[in-house]
DNA sequence: GTAAAGTGCAACCTGTCGGTTGCGCAGAGT
DNA sequence: ACTCTGCGCAACCGACAGGTTGCACTTTAC
């Protein structure tokens, strides 16, 4: 979860993840050729999207490519999801408890007003 | 987007945001009694989550209290759907490639398989 | 077999983060 | 008026993150 959003919070590996959700796989080497950093520093980003689940490495030949694996991405926006339901059941809650009834409409999870 | 993400990186942040999902407001001094952590780190914490605008200060005679603002979630949430959603029509375009047609199903930003 | 491409690892540097302590200042109670 | 509570600001510290350079190692090409 930490992992998670610790890699997402980089805006060069945000950059990793939307460039690897287009191609299909992508190298360490091919990636630094349109970012304004090394190969090395993509290949620290890389490491620090495995480490969060987000991608997964295979070698083939001389070569690593990196492939996207989305799956860490859902339990994150379970979390926040969690937070604003709460949030949202709680002022329905208040606003129920302050203009009488028939106030309780929609129900779960609506972020934005 | 970046302090949204950073914010949401740390536990003891996302810790205050889960608290403040449940009360309706909080100090930085309530919030820290139930923390292992100083009063003054909470109140770091709280001017981060502030700059994210993930809460709201209001001060209140000598206490100042926050309430959670959690319309930043939403915008997070959109940019990670958006990266599965890439990622799952690329693969539906696979798999329809392949196994020639009717495999199209479902559509998008199906992030668990 | 030799050269080039691609990678991984390690060292190093700088900036920032999370946390603490200390102090000064404003509200609230007596 | 005096005190106590709560807050904000500043300084300080250790640790780690992001980035770089340098080098050694495998794999492909010639």
């Amino acid at each position: 979860m930490t992992d998670v959003f610790d890699a997402l919070a980089d805006p060069n590996r945000r950059y990793v993840l939307e460039a690897l959700s287009q191609r299909e796989t992508a190298t360490a080497t091919e990636l630094a050729a349109e970012m304004p950093v090394t190969r090395q520093a993509v290949a620290k980003h890389l490491a620090a999207l495995n480490e969060a689940g987000l991608v997964a490495s295979r070698r083939e030949g001389r070569e690593t490519r990196y492939e996207l694996t989305p799956g860490p991405l859902a339990s994150a926006m379970d979390w926040m999801a969690g937070v604003g339901a709460q949030w949202d059941t709680r002022l329905a809650r208040l606003h129920h408890h302050l203009s009488d009834g028939s106030q309780r409409r929609g129900g779960g999870a609506r972020l934005r007003e």
